[in-house]
RNA sequence: GCUGAUGUGGCGAAAUUGGUAUACGCACAGCACUCAAAAUGCUGCGGGAAACCAUGUGGGUUCGAGUCCCACCAUCAGCACCA
């Protein structure tokens, strides 16, 4: 049967029938991990996306277990989340029916593009016995200190009554409606992530992963050396503000120090007088975000409290401002400003006429203000003469005598906020008694099941307390009446150890048997958008680190190496998105060409880790290359061939590009090139295209290259292949074969083709063996009339050879 | 604003990580087969008559730069409640 999608269909049947792609888990002694990124069920139907980021991972899988791994390759549904509560709100559809009907699709469809998952360890993350772990992890981290509570900031929009992502958030107002959005606090839940800031930097010395996302999360840590220093508030008996500082050094400048709006201190250190201009300065501030308040470009603004603080290295008495360019998150929420020595505060206090004093200047001339770089203290008093170095350190320990400072490292990264007030998540497990406070449900009552008749519309609370049933409950420890929490847990909690939960998804004793996660951790390839480089994988990361400490895995960091696959965009250039019109569907190509038709092509035409914007054009180029291979397969069959049993030249060179292929194929699967992958496997059929087209060829050296090609391209196109093979008259599967043996030997004896340059510049190609010497080549080229022609008054000044790559004669005409 | 990327023929893209720039394809053109077309097979295909010139622009390092360094231009992604 020619290729189409009945050939797909057949070999899915025939694949699920023999159970090709159960997993043995009894021998994990060669494992292999390898693992997408699983999806969220948030359309019916599998996008470009998917396509692109699971086809080429199945075909990776499928290359590792030919290589003879025991590959675990799971896939699982990222079910909870905001886009299924904003459809059940639209439509009135409950989100636990879109999302499971999605599953479902999303699962059949995974099946016709023919990848090898064995579903019997997948998870879904909605159901509750996946989040009864998701609870049970919680209540540990509770148990160890981790999990806490605290005010922090949300988005609110005053006329939905409701707490917005900032997704919902557009320039400044409600998606909804367009009210301004504010900044209110509530009460809500963290995990402390801060307490591994240190380990999740070390840590990423040793992994695997891009350069560039190492970055991104070394710069999302933030780890920063510097000092904390005590500023006395000027008439309390002992009350203090802390600083943190890089530029201790600058001490001695400091002309005013700046407090975040938002600060519960804040209003308590403005005098009466100035408490309206305060006060409304903080309604004003509630309405920006964080990116707008950060921003350079941004013009200042503040408001002066009417309080001054004490400065502890000079006793000098400076203002206190308020300003939203301090953030309270960030740091201790305390900025000493030194507005010589920083840009921002040099604008601030030019605006607000401050005090500028110099304390640094170069270690030649003088600078203009204001001047940021390292240099020789002034002004400073007994620290005057020291370079930046000595006196950040003479500085610390003066004020560490008076315990008014001291050395310490800052972090920009934040405890990870878990409370949602939403409902279509994990409803976190604790439970609020009037007398016994804040009481963790007891592990035996798990799940706290999500109530089904909830009211999810928007309305000012959140939505499961609006369920009595819900609400209400004995409290554990004295059994009165009392309240359950409200909130749900963010989805990154969901996502932040489903790869742990995967090869022991069935337990409903304990969240995972120790002995085997154990032996199939860590993940050894894990493939996804790089859009994940911080959350996701700083929260995976953290959440491991958390759960060996207390005891259920041994590992210290999940995955071992890390791909990211593109982006394909719209065929304009731009993101795909409903709302622009540019999406496309793989569906109808998979209709006409069938699933390995689609496969190759989003893998021929696309680097795996650039992506780039759609184009089907290439499509043809497959479906021709496949047609050709097909048209070869039939002609071996038929066997018309004048055979012969001698190598001689031209046999020699079909063996060599075999050989050739083989390495170059393995090479490139491994790295994630497919594109070039496929590019060889051509090269290899136009050889044997070549080859055949011979008066006389080798018939059984022409079918064995054929089935050595076969079982190359076989994890590129798993139907196709399957195919073939069974024409070729095998009754196993093509998929239980080797990846096939290269001969380095047969390689290495071809002859390479050596440029000759002079001066750079390419002069000729010769043909020579590899081992050829610098005098070989000398000898080789000396008759080559180019050369001759170049070297005729020609002073050689000298001559660079680098062995089976270059020879280039370097010097000048006489 | 901060952080991280990307820029190579008409097009998708390669370049063993400093060693023949444009592999493999698409599109296009020519030839063969055919009454004809499609399909298939073969050949050609950066510019230039040539010396040479070409990897976003301008400098630099090097015997040698798409690759390394500096500056600039353009585009894209993430920024803590989309996942």
């Amino acid at each position: 049967m020619r290729y189409s999608k009945e050939v797909d269909r057949k070999w899915q049947k025939r694949w699920k029938e023999s159970g090709l792609y159960k997993f043995d888990i009894s021998n994990l002694d060669k494992k292999f991990y390898s693992l997408e990124m699983f999806s969220y069920p948030s359309g019916a139907r599998l996008h470009l996306g998917h396509w692109f980021n699971f086809a080429p991972s199945d075909s990776f899988a499928r290359f590792k277990s030919m290589q003879g791994y025991n590959v675990f390759h799971p896939m699982g549904f990222d079910a909870f989340g905001l886009p299924a509560e904003n459809y059940a709100i639209k439509t009135g559809i409950h989100p636990e029916e879109s999302t499971l009907k999605n599953i479902e699709t999303m699962k059949r469809q995974l099946e016709e593009m023919g990848a090898n998952y064995d579903w019997n360890y997948s998870v879904e993350t909605c159901m509750p016995d996946y989040y009864k772990w998701t609870q049970w992890i919680f209540l540990k981290l509770f148990e160890k200190g981790l999990a806490y509570k605290k005010e922090a900031p949300v988005n609110w929009c005053k006329s939905c009554n409701t707490v917005l992502a900032n997704e919902q958030v557009v320039n400044g107002e409600c998606e909804r409606c367009g009210t301004i959005v504010e900044r209110r606090k509530m009460s809500q839940w963290f995990f402390k992530i801060t307490d591994y800031a240190e380990e999740l930097l070390e840590g990423l010395k040793d992994l695997d992963w891009p350069e560039s996302t190492k970055k991104v999360q070394a710069n999302w840590i933030g780890r920063s050396e510097g000092a904390e220093v005590k500023f006395k508030i000027e008439g309390s008996k002992d009350e203090y503000l802390t600083a943190f500082t890089t530029r201790v050094d600058t001490l001695n400048g400091v002309t005013y120090v700046v407090i975040a709006p938002e600060s519960d201190i804040t209003l308590k250190l403005t005098k009466p007088e100035y408490l309206d201009a305060v006060n409304k300065y903080r309604e004003q501030t509630a309405k920006a975000s964080d990116i707008e308040r950060m921003s350079t470009e941004r013009e200042k603004t503040g408001v002066f409290t009417g309080s001054y603080v004490i400065n502890p290295i000079n006793g000098e008495r400076v203002p206190l401002w308020v300003s939203d360019y301090v953030i309270e998150g960030y740091g201790t929420g305390v900025v000493m400003a030194v507005p010589a020595h920083d840009e921002r505060d040099y604008e601030f206090a030019k605006k607000y006429n401050l005090k500028i004093k110099e304390v640094i200047k170069p270690v030649d001339g003088n600078a203009e203000l204001p001047y940021t770089d390292y240099g020789i203290l002034i002004n400073s008093g007994e620290f005057n003469g020291l370079t930046s170095a000595e006196a950040k350190k003479k500085i610390v320990e003066k004020l560490s005598k008076t315990n008014e400072g001291k050395q310490t490292v800052n972090y920009r990264l934040k405890d990870w906020l878990v409370s949602r007030q939403r409902y279509w998540g994990a409803p976190i497990p604790i439970i609020y008694c009037p007398d016994c406070g804040i009481v963790p449900v007891p592990e035996k009552d798990l799940p706290v099941l999500l109530p089904h008749d909830v009211e999810f519309r928007p309305d000012g609370e959140s939505p499961l307390r609006k369920s009595k049933e819900f609400m209400h409950c004995k409290c554990p420890k004295c059994n009165k009446d009392a309240m359950r929490e409200s909130d749900t847990l963010d989805t990154f909690v969901d996502s932040s150890f489903y790869f742990l939960r995967y090869p022991d998804a069935r337990n409903s004793e304990k969240i995972w048997d120790k002995e085997i996660v154990d032996k199939i951790m860590p993940v050894d390839v894990y493939v996804g958008g790089k859009e994940h480089a911080t959350m996701h994988l700083i929260y995976a990361r953290f959440m491991t680190k958390a759960l060996r400490d207390m005891g259920y895995v041994d590992c210290d960091e999940p995955f071992k190496k890390m791909v990211h696959q593109g982006m394909i965009l719209g065929p304009d250039g731009n993101k795909m998105s409903k709302s622009k019109g540019n999406t496309v569907a793989p569906d109808p190509y998979v209709d006409k060409y069938g699933s390995d038709t689609f496969r190759m092509y989003i893998m021929f035409g696309f680097s795996f880790t650039e992506g780039g914007p759609w184009k089907d054009e290439g499509i043809q180029a497959i479906v021709k290359y496949l047609t050709r291979v097909e048209n070869l397969a039939d002609r071996i069959l038929n066997n018309k061939y004048k055979t012969k049993n001698t190598i001689d030249d031209e046999e020699k060179e079909l063996i060599y590009v075999k050989n050739r292929t083989i390495k170059a194929m393995e090479a490139d699967i491994d790295r994630f090139q497919f594109n070039t992958a496929i590019a060889r496997s051509m090269e290899f059929i136009n050889e044997m295209v070549k080859y055949e087209q011979l008066p006389i060829v080798n018939e059984k050296l022409l079918r064995e290259s054929f089935e050595t090609y076969i079982t190359l391209i076989s994890p590129l196109a798993p139907h196709f292949s399957e195919e073939i093979w069974e024409q070729f008259g095998h009754t196993e599967s093509v998929h239980k074969e080797l990846w096939p043996k290269y001969d380095e030997k047969e390689i290495a004896k071809y002859q390479i083709n050596l440029p000759i340059q002079i001066n750079g510049k390419l002069k000729t190609v010769i043909k020579t063996n590899r081992e050829a010497t610098k005098e070989d080549v000398k000898e080789a080229i000396k008759d080559v009339p180019t050369i001759v022609q170049a070297l005729k008054n020609f002073e050689i000044k000298d001559e660079i050879f680098v062995p089976q790559k270059i020879f280039n004669i370097v010097g000048k005409k006489k």
